[in-house]
RNA sequence: GUCCCCAUCGUCUAGAGGUCCAGGACACCACUCUUUCAAGGUGGAGACACGGGUUCGAUUCCCGUUGGGGACGCCA
């Protein structure tokens, strides 16, 4: 397939959350998986509820996940003049009319036709009426005139083949009475003339669809190809939405998670390949189609969105992982780290990284490499120093100096040797040994962390730990 | 209320009539490795919502029930 145009359409009236997120994954994957184009619209046509700074956070988000788009970003409340040329051409063709209804007869009609189950809201009133019985204190909207009979058949390339009766559509309103144009003929136009071929959405939007389709073909041109995909559901099942539950896509990204596991999680969420669980976005690309993916909505699942990051934290370059946990030390103590520290956190890293399941997680493990003497030491390392263990530290400590090659192999060496002699087990001299320079019980392997730590300040922390007795 | 969609382990899912007493992953539980905590390795428990059909044979096809979800704006 060549030619592919798809886009990410949101409203700037929030944040960008995992729903949406989730949507530019999918369209981003296919423009790339076809050779396409992936446009990013910013639908903006609601002025009163959009936001300067939700249009930040929504272009912000994209990026951090790395989804480019490719061209500007169109900003659909600059596009008015066409779309209102596109009503007045229907209006033009017999194809829509003006109806001067209130707000008040609409909203009674809305409640009788409720109560009465009758399946489209408006009666349709002014579909067949002179303009000239028009009051002459109503500004008119106009109305698209739907189909009023027959049934109407979408093939969608997620929910398959969807049909629907005319009867049940609205003849819904393409411009406002203030004149400016509504969301579903703004989306129509904006699509047709930003030439896109393939249009992949939420669920939300599938009567929608076939609205759009009416309007594509009134106005003589081409429908795209629909894909309307399920939403995603919290833990309990219920839909995800701002006030339920939804995060923006910055928290994830300051909880720690890296964008390239977040992609992951989001692919498999609601798309399969086999029983492959760990997809690059580059295999992603060459893998995803729509025909993959799911009708029934999925839950978040955090402990999955946890493993699939811990994954991809242990495959993660260390001095990338170093910058992104100096940057957040700082953050939290203030400072600046030094580049001794820098190198210092690199260095650390192999046995850093495969503890922790988030970047939060990271920097709390390695805030032992970077912390100043004396350490503070916690409740269980201060109970290892207890008893034997700091006396046990004042006789090791001059062995420490006279070690040969202060590397992780020769201090295994030496520390059996000095388990041996004092007649314990190297477990009775590593926990001491660890409280003392990590101030906690658990932390890497004692003997990479001595080496990471180098001589000096091994025997520094030693020493406060053994004096402390 | 009306219309539409969906339904496999707790969760994400594989499965396109016999290959399934249903596979993988996360989570969970053991064991193992071990200087701690992890990671790793091994093993375990755990699902085809229910009822009818169709068929020699249904997780897979059809219908219904139940349960979820979505849509019914001069919002997008």
């Amino acid at each position: 397939m060549t030619g592919v145009v798809t886009r990410f359409a949101p409203s700037p009236t929030g944040f960008l959350h995992i729903g949406g997120a989730r949507t530019a994954l999918f369209n981003w994957l296919y423009a790339r998986r076809h050779g396409g184009r992936f446009l990013l619209r910013i639908e903006d046509t609601d002025r009163a509820r959009s936001t300067e700074a939700a249009i930040g956070a929504i272009l912000d988000g994209l990026r951090w996940l790395e989804l480019d788009h490719d061209g500007e970003v169109v900003y659909q409340s600059t596009r008015a003049a066409g779309h209102v040329e596109a009503a007045e051409r229907l209006l033009a063709a017999g194809k829509a009319y003006r109806a001067y209804d209130t707000r008040e007869d609409l909203e009674e009609m809305r409640k009788r036709r409720m109560a009465e189950g009758l399946k489209t809201r408006y009666d349709r009133g002014w579909r067949g009426r002179d303009p000239s019985e028009a009051p002459p204190d109503v500004r008119p909207v106009i109305r698209f005139k739907a189909p009023l009979e027959g049934e109407s058949i979408i093939n969608d390339l997620v929910q398959g083949e969807v049909r629907f009766d005319n009867d049940q559509f609205d003849d819904i309103v393409l411009l406002r009475s203030d004149g400016t144009p509504t969301y579903t003929l703004a989306v129509v136009v904006d699509d047709h003339d930003m030439g896109v071929t393939h249009v992949i959405r939420g669920v939300d939007h599938l009567t929608n669809a076939f609205q759009h389709s009416f309007i594509f073909g009134a106005l003589g041109w081409d429908v795209p190809a629909f894909a309307h995909v399920p939403l995603i559901h919290g833990p309990d099942g219920a839909r995800l939405s701002k006030r339920h539950g939804a995060l923006s896509i910055a928290a994830y990204r300051d909880m720690g998670y890296l964008p390239e596991a977040v992609r992951n999680y989001l692919l498999r969420l609601g798309w399969a390949h086999g029983d492959d669980e760990i997809i690059s976005t580059g295999q992603a690309i060459e893998w995803f189609g729509l025909d993959a993916v799911g009708r029934a909505p999925a839950r978040f699942d955090v402990d999955r969105l946890d493993s699939l990051n811990a994954h991809y934290l242990k495959d993660a370059p260390d001095d990338r992982l170093a910058r992104m946990v100096a940057e957040r030390f700082a953050a939290a103590s203030g400072g600046q780290p030094g580049g001794d520290a820098l190198a210092r956190l690199e260095r650390g890293m192999p046995g850093l990284k495969i503890r922790a399941k988030t970047i939060v997680e990271l920097t709390e493990k390695a805030s032992f490499y970077l912390a100043s003497r004396p350490l503070d030491l916690t409740p269980k390392a201060a109970k290892l120093l207890a008893g034997d263990g700091a006396p046990r530290l004042a006789r090791l400590a001059p062995e420490l100096g006279a070690i040969e090659s202060w590397d992780a192999g020769a201090l295994e060496a030496a520390l059996r040797g000095f388990a041996e002699r004092e007649g314990v087990t190297l477990g009775a001299v590593a926990q001491p040994l660890r409280a003392a320079l990590t101030g906690s019980h658990e932390s890497p392997g004692i003997f990479e962390v001595m080496a990471v730590l180098g001589r000096d300040e091994t025997i520094a922390r030693v020493g406060d730990a053994a004096g402390g007795s």
